[in-house]
RNA sequence: GCGAGAGUAGCAGAGCGGUCAAAUGCGCAAGCUUCAGGAGCUUGUCCCUCAGCGGGUUCGCAGGUUCAAAUCCUGCCUCUCGCACCA
């Protein structure tokens, strides 16, 4: 009893979380407690987020919870034994600071550097546990100067050119885009900004080189399925056959997934954008094309989605590769330009956008595959049958299944040397140059007489220049300095290349820095990149999926095969972190005016109770929304716990308590490696609500241990209160103990709780104050004490002046005369008798027996309360004699 | 249209063949505590009934497999995300 006094006092006291926190981020720091070397006997394991952008704004709670989860597993693998690299950086080139900086009237270089101080100060105040000596901003001379080596490493293998095309201009960022960064016509940026196509000279990285290797190995991948579906789209292998085309005296290849529908044909379209569209228009056809084409550039945007096809007749045929007719080639609006060749052959009964375009330009449908179950005729039909099915008016192919015919099809075409197989991906090349300031110079030189030269290592890095205008156009132009040069081959005058890289190109290789961020000679030593990568466990949003993502796994296999890596995947494990939404269930945004900013919740809360709120609320793969007293509840979890444990004598264990911890820490065990952190959330909850006040120390030091990757800071303090050496965060993980587990105490617990319950029954029942004394017998056969845990929750409720008194009956079974004489015994011995509760075991005879006694020597205010684990005869108990009694099962 | 994922109590969210009327948190209700408020503690919270036992109907909808389904299969509906005329 006296022991839920004392509770109850300290309970009202609240812990100084502030300067717990920062005292222990200041020794953290100042001790280095994270710096890893590769110098180990100890496994490797690198854990690693996906490096943020440094906006002005600072961190907000995406990257909370994205750093949260990285650093609940790191210091998890740290504590399980492995030398654990877990490093953070900066991506911090890129448009935003530029524009803000402008905005501002700064230099980039001065805004980005003081995000970057702030983003600094905002993830130690979440208690991270980055090995800070690694740390990387891709703005650094240090870093870009790699960029540039690496940019010529891959022109050497050419994996690099440069090439005139038709591109995506974002007119807000005024300069070319990637296709990853193109999303639903609109700059990824800039959703409201439709792209323009532009026709430019660019450089372009062959990733199409790769293409078949990247989409093969997705699936060796441990992704969430959603990323790898994403990206195998994103590649999209079709295979099909090339078939060569006559038109004009000229041979086109055209390709196709349905050669069995070649005689099918009844037209051709050509991309409206396809840069050789003139010469298919024929004098005649040149005026009516033309305006066209002005129709179509007219075009606004967003109404491209659902826009009907359209298209004219160029006045050009071409030659059916098989039968020799004349087929009519149009000019069309929805014709992808640089996919296959441009030019597509149109079947329309057997294709969807064909039909609707024969339908509209009244062209003529030829049938050329009948469904297997009903036939189809021209005149009725409504739509294009895409199905298989058997081939007809299709010449000596007449008859065969059209899976077949796609074969014989193609080995014919192949005889006659019209045509082959072919492969086609929908992933183009990556478009890397950018007009831009903020990023890192292209290290090439025009020269009059020698073309393109690239920039001699020994001149690394060509550093951005500092005094540039912003305003029109890219700034880099406006640097005399910065432009004019002399050409590293024949001395004379030239000019330097003015795009920068796109900064995708920074964060495809950071990963490989982390690993040896302080090596001057190389962007990383191959050695020490080979002994911490790949990346053992990646972690980062889904928005990534078609780009960064794409970039990193082509550049690790492009280096792979110049002979840097050994290696060719980065990141063979990775887990997507969930949305986080505001209390109004929307996606947090400033525009929305819903967020909450983390570093509000630490200096309310505290950064440990901040953590297990963002872990707690859902599985952190899934989206959650932010609730102010789910953060609430969460701080009186971080509370609760460490009050408990600071208040913890060092002792010995209860049996029924080492049982509670190592069930927790087998289950925290693997609730972490599951990435459930959810789940070990629930699970110490559960045992913080029942945890004695007495353990030893070494259970108590599990204790600590086994909550230290969630709340690293009250662990530390608690670890240090209770005099364990060193930091918390450098023990090792408690193994959970199975000979301490015992199976059956959750069943007795139910049974405690039952009692306690059948407790408050009879009070209610006998309308009992609180203030009242009054006497409840605990009749107890069982083996185990479960006197003493009913008292003990008694106790600790402090609700009732019970004296609980302790009656001994063994095994009722053959004891139930004896039962028979106590109970009115009892009753009869003591004054204010309001219970009696029975447990377990009794044979019903016995309870019947018994119950009869009371009610017969009892008032109404007595009651029996008889608790029965083992079944009666439910009949017979309806029947029992005497009111009111309580029988429980 | 194609691809992926999801639909569980007032809400959020576990469970993914039996131990499920379904963890945990929030909310709500009652009791205790308190000068009061807050906090804290205890209990309850699908429906019926009860002091308890018990019974009924549930896990998007409709079927099916099974001795047994929230969990497996089929169809449908709804939602979210990604790609978007890729021939």
């Amino acid at each position: 009893m006296s022991s839920g006094e004392e509770f109850g006092s300290v309970k009202s006291s609240s812990y100084d979380f502030l300067s717990i926190e920062r005292k222990w981020q200041k020794k953290w720091s100042d001790s280095n407690a994270f710096v890893v070397s590769e110098n180990s006997s100890r496994e490797k394991c690198y854990v690693l987020e996906m490096f943020p952008y440094p906006s002005g704004s600072g961190l907000h709670m995406g990257h909370a919870f994205n750093y949260t989860i990285g650093d609940i597993f790191s210091r998890f693998k740290r504590m399980s034994g492995f030398n654990v690299l877990y490093p953070t950086g900066y991506d911090s080139f890129g448009l935003p600071a530029e524009n803000a900086a402008i905005k501002a009237g700064v230099n980039p270089k001065n805004f980005t550097d003081s995000a970057i101080t702030k983003f600094i100060s905002q993830q130690k105040a979440l208690g991270l546990s980055y090995d800070w000596d690694r740390t990387l901003k891709t703005s650094d001379p240090e870093y870009y100067k790699w960029n540039q080596y690496l940019f010529l490493k891959l022109l050497e293998r050419g994996l690099v050119y440069r090439k005139k095309a038709s591109i995506n201009w974002c007119s807000k960022c005024s300069t070319v885009l990637a296709n990853e960064q193109v999303h639903n016509g609109a700059c990824w940026r800039h959703l409201d900004t439709p792209v323009e196509l532009r026709h430019l000279e660019q450089w372009f990285i062959k990733t199409t080189e790769y293409a078949d290797e990247l989409l093969n190995y997705v699936d060796s991948l441990q992704w969430p399925e959603r990323i790898k579906s994403m990206q195998k789209n994103w590649i999209g292998k079709s295979h099909g056959t090339n078939i060569i085309f006559d038109i004009n005296k000229k041979f086109w290849t055209i390709f196709t997934t349905r050669p069995d529908t070649l005689f099918g044909i009844t037209f051709l379209v050509v991309s409206a954008q396809h840069p050789l569209l003139s010469d298919f228009v024929v004098t005649k056809q040149k005026k009516s094309v033309d305006s066209f084409l002005r129709k179509i550039r007219s075009t606004k945007q967003e109404d491209v989605i659902d826009l009907e096809k359209e298209g004219v007749f160029t006045g050009s045929y071409a030659v059916h590769p098989l039968t020799g007719e004349n087929i009519p080639v149009y000019a069309g609006n929805f014709v992808v330009a640089d996919y296959g060749s441009g030019i597509v052959m149109a079947v329309p009964a057997h294709d969807e956008r064909d039909y609707d375009f024969a339908k509209k330009y009244d062209i003529p449908i030829k049938i050329v595959v009948q469904p297997k179950e009903k036939k189809i005729v021209p005149k009725s039909l409504s739509e294009a049958f895409i199905g298989e099915g058997v081939l007809v008016n299709s010449g000596s192919f007449n008859g065969l299944d059209s899976v077949v015919a796609r074969e014989k099809i193609t080995e014919f075409l192949i005889s006659e040397k019209k045509g082959g197989r072919s492969v086609q991906f929908k992933l183009r090349d990556w478009l890397v140059s950018r007009q831009r300031y903020w990023g890192t110079p292209i290290p090439v030189i025009y020269c009059n007489s020698c073309g393109i030269v690239p920039v001699p290592v020994k001149d690394l890095p060509i550093l951005l220049p500092a005094n540039v205008t912003f305003g029109s156009g890219n700034p880099l132009e406006s640097s005399d300095i910065f432009v004019n040069t002399k050409c590293p081959r024949c001395n004379s005058a030239a000019r330097r290349e003015t795009d920068t890289m796109d900064t995708f190109f920074d964060s495809s290789w950071y990963f490989l820095r982390f690993a040896n961020n302080k090596n001057f000679k190389a962007p990383f030593d191959k050695k020490i990149a080979n002994y911490w990568m790949p990346v053992d466990q990646y972690i980062g949003g889904a928005e990534h999926a078609c780009m960064h993502l794409i970039y990193a796994r082509f550049f690790v296999k492009a280096l792979r095969d110049i002979g840097m890596v050994d290696f060719g995947e980065p990141f063979p494990r990775l887990f997507n972190q969930g949305m986080i939404h505001g209390v109004d269930g929307f996606v947090m945004s400033k525009s929305r005016g819903n967020v909450i900013d983390p570093l509000d919740s630490i200096s309310k809360y505290g950064a440990d109770s901040l953590r297990v709120f963002l872990i707690s609320v859902a599985s952190p793969d899934k989206d959650f929304s932010w609730s102010d007293t789910g953060m609430e509840s969460s701080n009186k979890l971080v509370q609760k716990i460490f009050l408990h444990l600071s208040n913890v004598s060092i002792g010995k264990t209860s049996s029924v308590d080492a049982s509670r911890i190592n069930s927790a820490i087998k289950t925290v065990t693997k609730n972490i490696e599951q990435f459930k952190y959810n789940m070990a959330i629930i699970c110490l909850r559960e045992l913080f609500e029942n945890i004695g006040d007495e353990l030893s120390s070494d259970d108590l030091s599990s204790c600590i241990r086994v909550i230290s990757p969630f709340c690293p800071h009250i662990c530390e303090e608690l670890w240090e209160l209770h005099g364990f050496q060193g930091f918390a965060s450098h023990s090792s993980w408690p193994s959970c103990d199975d000979s301490r587990i015992d199976n059956s105490l959750d069943a007795k617990e139910n049974l405690v709780d039952q009692i306690v319950k059948d407790i408050y029954h009879v009070m209610e029942l006998n309308k009992i104050r609180s203030c009242e004394k009054i006497t409840i017998f605990v009749a107890e056969p069982w083996k185990f004490d479960l006197f003493s845990s009913v008292k003990k929750l008694l106790d600790d409720s402090r609700d009732v002046g019970f004296i609980l008194r302790k009656v001994l009956i063994g095994d009722m079974k053959k004891q139930s005369p004896e039962v028979s004489r106590l109970v009115p015994l009892l009753i009869k011995d003591t004054k204010k008798v309001s219970g009696v509760i029975l447990s377990q075991n009794e044979e019903f005879e016995v309870l019947k027996k018994s119950n009869k006694i009371i009610s017969e020597k009892c008032g109404s205010k007595e009651v029996l309360v008889i608790k029965s684990q083992e079944s009666s005869d439910p009949k017979a108990r309806k029947s029992l004699p005497g009111k009111p009694a309580l029988l429980i099962e």
